[in-house]
Formats: C-alpha cells, structure tokens, sequence
DNA sequence: AAAGTTCCCAACCGCGGGAAC
DNA sequence: CGTTCCCGCGGTTGGGAACTT
C-alpha cells in the first residue's frame, strides 16, 4: 500500500494471510471468542495487530460467510438498500444475510454502480466485457477460504479451517421473504426507482406516521436518536412493502 | 504464445463514535 | 467533564487473475 503503516504495527505481519494464521484465528476464537480485538493477537500468537484480526474474521473467516456469487436477488436488494441508505455498507450488510460489508461495497464499486450507469445512460452498451469470469466461488469455496487460492506469495496452503464454516451456508442459502418478494423484479436487468415512487412512498410515510418524523431525520446519516435503527427498519419494510406492490401491479 | 489491458477482491488506512477511566 | 482507548465503518489500493489483441 501507499501509506506508511502507522507505527504501533511496526514489527507486526500485514499484506494476505496464510491457512496457518487463519487457522489460530478461526482456533482462538472459536475457544475464547473475540471480546478484546487488539489483545487476540498476542493470546492467539498471531503477529497481525487486532484489526487486521477483525477484519479477517469478520470478512473471511466467520462462520455464517455465505460466499459465491450474488444472485440477481442480492444484487437487487443492494441496489435498492443502497438507492434508501447510501453508503452505509454495513446496513446493507445486515440485510443480506451472509454477506459482509466488504463485499457488497466490492459488488458495488465493480458491478452495480456500473450496471446503474450504463442504464442511466441513452443506448449505452456498457455491458461489461467481462461476465462471470471466476467459477462460482460457492463451490471453490469447498476448497478453500479464497477464491483465488495461490494469489499470494504468502499463500502457501489454499484451505483453511475457515471453509467448513461457508459450505453449509452456501447451499441453504435463504434470503429473508422480504428480499426474496423483490426478487420478483430481479428479472429486469436494471432496477430504477422513478420520482412517483418516492413521492408517494415519502407522502405515505408522512401522511401515516403520527410521529412527525422527518424526512431528513430519517435519513440523516448520523441521527444519534436511539430510536435511528428502528427508523431505519420502519424504511427498509416499506422500502420492500412498496417494492412488493410495484412487482404485483407490472403483474 | 506473448504482451498488454481490464477487472476483481482482500486487505489496508484514517476517522468518528461510544465506552471506560 | 475531559481524555484515552477500542471498535467499527467507509474509502482506497496493490497485486494477481481473466480477458483481449
């Protein structure tokens, strides 16, 4: 990387981990869990610091990591998480099950964003020139812990311990009904939202909610209110209620 | 087959917020 | 109440794989 690695990692191993540290970590987790992120490094005798453990395990290792493509049901779900959220990857994150937040901010960046643009644009051939260039990763996922296995000079062995955690939850993949109902319009390769929808779906939520919360309130970013979650929720349902009615009424 | 280009993804960094002191 | 520590998030990037010429 460009930037000089600041000074309390000095003496401390970056750049790709190897099957043996990933298989202390997923060890030492899995015996002693993961309350004290930067001590782990030294109670598991790993030379990373804390967050490069975290983020390991959190995008890697754990065990509910549903690896593999994403389905045109995910995709969806993210364009239209993203089109209420913005950016707020993590968000995003915890309505797809098994998916992480790096991930779906990778999806995003290479595919969608881009998949959103060429479809904005007039006649735009901007369909990628590449498709679908790796094997579904759900299945090397049996094999290892990365899709691209000796990638790293580091990377001496390509399975980890980690990979008996994604197979199971590669194949009983289920999405929640809600994501599964927008699905519905998956089949369309572009997914837009017209100003009818926000006004009406805006109006609604102001008509209906009592409460007086606000359109910016709900969608300020760092709205500190206690309560910002559960407006969020409150979104994300009628987000989905309202993808739902769209997908019957084009029936 | 080789060289060049594009794409993808794992991993890094800095920053902000909350908890603990 | 102010400071310090830690965690989590979002943005960015290097390196290798995949593809094209």
């Amino acid at each position: 990387m460009v930037r000089a690695p600041c000074c309390e990692k000095m003496g401390l191993k970056r750049g790709p981990w190897t099957a043996e540290e990933d298989m202390t970590l997923v060890a030492h987790i899995e015996q002693h869990g993961h309350s004290n992120w930067r001590a782990l490094p030294k109670q598991a005798g790993l030379l990373r610091c804390g967050k490069s453990c975290r983020l390991r395990w959190i995008n890697y290792l754990r065990p509910d990591i549903k690896r593999g493509n994403f389905t045109s049901e995910e995709e969806d779900a993210i364009i239209q998480l993203h089109a209420m959220l913005g950016n707020r990857w993590s968000t995003i994150a915890a309505r797809l099950p098994g998916r992480t937040d790096n991930e779906i901010k990778n999806v995003w960046h290479t595919h969608l964003k881009k998949r959103l643009e060429s479809s904005s644009k007039p006649s735009g051939q901007a369909a990628p020139k590449r498709k679908a260039k790796k094997p579904a990763v759900s299945a090397s996922a049996l094999e290892g812990p990365t899709s691209k296995p000796a990638s790293s000079p580091g990377q001496s062995l390509s399975m980890s311990p980690g990979k008996s955690l994604s197979t199971s939850s590669a194949t009983d993949y289920s999405m929640a009904s809600s994501l599964e109902n927008t699905g519905s319009s998956s089949s369309s390769e572009e997914f837009q939202i017209d100003d009818s929808f926000w006004s009406e779906t805006l109006g609604m939520s102001v008509d209906n909610s009592g409460s007086g919360m606000e359109i910016s309130d709900t969608f300020g970013v760092d709205s500190a209110s206690p309560s910002s979650n559960d407006e969020m929720d409150f979104w994300v349902t009628l987000f989905m209620q309202a993808g739902d009615m769209q997908s019957l009424s084009q029936i």
